[in-house]
DNA sequence: AGCATAAGCGGACTTTACCCCGGATGTGAT
DNA sequence: ATCACATCCGGGGTAAAGTCCGCTTATGCT
């Protein structure tokens, strides 16, 4: 009974349970956030006061989310998980079932959707010290994009390449080169413009 | 000889000349940030530091450039003239004479390129609470690539959509997509495979 | 040259992100 | 139940961004 015949190694990844009071921690203060971002607004979600209104200390805050952006990012990916589950398991064409090709310009309108609903948030889990993939984020269009891409019949083309760019053209407008107001103006009507702009593109791309 | 003769509305847009101290400060802030920018990197470039050294007050660093992400997009501009020159009228494929497609292609390459070189400055130029076409920054890449498009026929395709999201698909990985150690693995081996993707995308597009 | 005025300047001040580390607490093993 | 230890908590401390406003100075007119 010794504890040799035990894995020392506790295998990478899953270093360690959290603990629960870090869990708790957590939700309270992602469930905090929302209410003052629901209240008032990016801007004045700061992290003395987040941490605050939580009853928590700042130290708190900071070692769940590292920094700022990191709480919007949490936040993101919390909302991105109903998302995700469409793709996974949602009915056509989002989710399996439906070409692939349908499947991506399905995507594209429903992700453009969600960057535009959360777009304040969005843009404040930018980053500029690091990449977007840091997040997760992103890595959801990523990875689904790259996923229907290598179904569909693209000759020699540079997949890790194409999906990079087909990424950046679906979600670089939102990110970056959209003002807060072109977006907000485009709620609806650009909104479809962009949707269709996406489907022209990934025709365009994907025709043979 | 009366005052009357002359134009009283100032001609909306050039309202006033900057004053001749401001240029000089203007002037000798960018020299001074590019001193520091090499010597220590884009992190020890605080604006305070920047005011000191440059032996002038913060506001005026302030009034200057705005915020910080502001210096920034200051220095890029600067380094952005000598590549619109070449836009403009340097030698085909990149200047004018190619055929438009040709001169898209070469333009991918180029601007990569330069977001490569210039990778540390033009991360830092992104401010989260603002669109980058405010910055002027892209609105270069924006312009030259819609302009091109514009000579490409293209069925029914929507060009504002098609222009952002081209650009987006240039420039996104490197603004956001690729970390800092990707695209400096990237500087020489995958930056071909960049030029290589955008070549492969832009006739994809472009393909009647 | 002298004047009126708008533009520019400086640097103290405020706010906020992020760091640190001594002390408290949950956890898994005995 | 107890213990050892990793993890977590708290909140005061630092540095840097961005604001403000009274003073200075260039500019263009007369």
């Amino acid at each position: 009974m010794s504890r040799v015949d035990r894995p020392v190694l506790p295998l990478v990844g899953a270093p360690r349970a959290e603990r629960a009071d870090a869990v708790r921690n957590r939700r309270q203060l992602l469930a905090t956030a929302r209410e003052m971002l629901a209240e008032q607004g990016v801007d004045k979600l700061t992290m003395d006061a987040l941490a605050e209104r939580a009853g928590l200390g700042k130290g708190t805050v900071y070692r769940r989310f590292g920094t700022r952006a990191g709480i919007f990012k949490a936040l993101i990916e919390d909302d991105e998980q109903i998302f995700q589950e469409l793709l996974l398991s949602g009915p056509p064409p989002l989710g399996p079932g439906a070409p692939p090709l349908d499947r991506l310009i399905a995507y594209g309108a429903a992700r453009a959707a969600f960057l535009i609903e959360h777009r304040e948030i969005v843009r404040a889990a930018i980053d500029g010290r690091q990449s977007v993939p840091a997040g997760t984020e992103m890595n959801l269009s990523r990875m689904h994009i790259r996923m229907l891409l290598r179904q569909i019949p693209l000759g020699a083309a540079d997949l890790d390449i194409l999906t990079v760019q087909l990424t950046a053209a679906l979600e670089g407008p939102f990110l970056l080169y959209l003002s807060a107001t072109d977006i907000s103006d485009l709620t609806l009507h650009t909104q479809e413009r962009t949707a269709q702009g996406w489907r022209d593109l990934v025709r365009r791309v994907c025709r043979s």
